[in-house]
Order: C-alpha cells, then sequence, then structure tokens
DNA sequence: CCCTGATTCGC
DNA sequence: GCGAATCAGG
C-alpha cells in the first residue's frame, strides 16, 4: 500500500489528533503500526510522550506539559473492538471553563456557524481542524432502573430470574424498559425453549442446497 | 502478557 | 523511502 498525498493527510491529521499508531494503520488500513510510526518520524510529526523516550522524567514531564493544559492527551477507550469503527474518541476538554448551559445564558447567543466536519468509518465525526472541544457530547450514564420498575413486568423474566431451567431468549433489546427473557421451561439440553430452539438452530443443509452468502455490503469485514 | 512510541537497518 | 524487527517503558 503507497503513501498517496490522501493517506499522508490523513496520518497527520489523525496523528494530530492523537489517535494512536495502531489506531492510525487500522483507520488507514493495508499498513502496520510501525509503517505508521516510521512514516510519521519521516514526516517530521511532532514526537508523541514515548515510553522509551527520554530519562524517564524528560519525556513524561516536557512532553505532556506542551499538550497538557488545553487538552489533556486522550485516553484508550474501555472498549472491545469487534469493528475498527470504535476508534477516534475525543478526549474531554478540560471542564475548568465549562461553557453556561444554552438554558441559562439565553441572551447573546452567537449565530452557530456552519462546522465542517468529515464521517468516519464509524459515523463518527471527526473533529475539525480548528475546533477545540470535543463534537460529540459523551453519553450520559444511563438512569438506574430497578429490576421489576412496574407492574407491567410483575410476570416477565428479567435477568435476574435467569437460571438454568428456563428458555433465555430475549424478548425487546436491553436497557428498553420492558425487555425480558422468554422464561419458558427449556427443551432439556438447550439454553431455550421448544419454540427458540427452532429458531436459534438450524438443519445444517447439504452444501449444494445452500444459499450463497449474500455480499457483504462495502466489501465485507476488512482484513488484517 | 498486553499496549505504547522510538530506533535501527536491510531492502 | 519504506517498514519489520527490535528495544524499552507503562
Amino acid at each position: 500500500m503507497a503513501w498517496t498525498d490522501e493517506r499522508i493527510d490523513q496520518l497527520k491529521r489523525l496523528w494530530g489528533q492523537g489517535m494512536t499508531a495502531s489506531q492510525i494503520a487500522e483507520e488507514l488500513g493495508g499498513v502496520s503500526r510501525n509503517a505508521v510510526i516510521g512514516k510519521a518520524h519521516r514526516l517530521g510529526l511532532e514526537a508523541r510522550p514515548s515510553p522509551v523516550k527520554g530519562g524517564g522524567d524528560a519525556a513524561a514531564a516536557a512532553a505532556p506539559a506542551a499538550a497538557a493544559p488545553a487538552a489533556p492527551p486522550p485516553e484508550k477507550p474501555v472498549v472491545e473492538k469487534p469493528a475498527p469503527v470504535v476508534a477516534a474518541p475525543k478526549p474531554a476538554p478540560a471542564p475548568a471553563p465549562a461553557p453556561a448551559p444554552v438554558a441559562a445564558t439565553p441572551a447573546p447567543t452567537p449565530a452557530p456557524q456552519p462546522m465542517v466536519r468529515s464521517i468516519g468509518p464509524g459515523g463518527f465525526q471527526r473533529q475539525a481542524p480548528g475546533e477545540q472541544s470535543a463534537p460529540i457530547t459523551p453519553a450520559p450514564p444511563r438512569r438506574l432502573v430497578p429490576a421489576k420498575p412496574s407492574a407491567d413486568m410483575a410476570d416477565k423474566t428479567s435477568l435476574l430470574d435467569l437460571n438454568d431451567r428456563i428458555c433465555k431468549w430475549p424478548l425487546g433489546h436491553p436497557g428498553e424498559p420492558d425487555f425480558h427473557f422468554c422464561g419458558q421451561p427449556i427443551n432439556p439440553g438447550f439454553p431455550y425453549c421448544l419454540d427458540h430452539c427452532s429458531v436459534a438452530y438450524q438443519a445444517q443443509l447439504p452444501r449444494r442446497d445452500r444459499r450463497p452468502p449474500p455480499p457483504l455490503p462495502f466489501g465485507g469485514p476488512r482484513v488484517r
């Protein structure tokens, strides 16, 4: 994979945004983490705080000092990554000069000027070049609700009701108010009742009778 | 072990 | 110029 102008530009932006070499490599595709680092150095991009560099104090004190005051270095999310689209979390800005809520300052709200952002592979909005604050407000923690908040749920099988004798087929989606499980007696040897076993398991057809899998959109998952 | 970036060096 | 191999800290 060659370093086209476009890819070099992308490398510069992502490196500047604080993405790790691994994340950038995954984003670009077709290159290794080493390739990204090597290219970054050849381009003369600003060095990052390295675990190896300096006498320990030099890198620990000097490097973050330059970048820390305004924006702390991004933390890597603890989220697992089944897909490469989880990359590029935006660092939370320092909370010190937190802008007052919009409701509290109704008077002089400047007209929102159109902000140009590109869209990443996962649908997230990339931070615009001059943009200082995180473009995406971190999702607030979900409100915790009792397992059975209402009478509607009284006879539903909740997560806490699950045991090895009842069907664990989920009905609805986690987080929704009526999310629950089937709860019927299981088909012995399976985690689901007979009905849901018939949904969960399908007889293996002979190869010649199988319908070829539909082509995945966008060329399918990346090859690594 | 995993991760990180830096550096080296053969191509 | 490129990037795998290697180093070395977290």
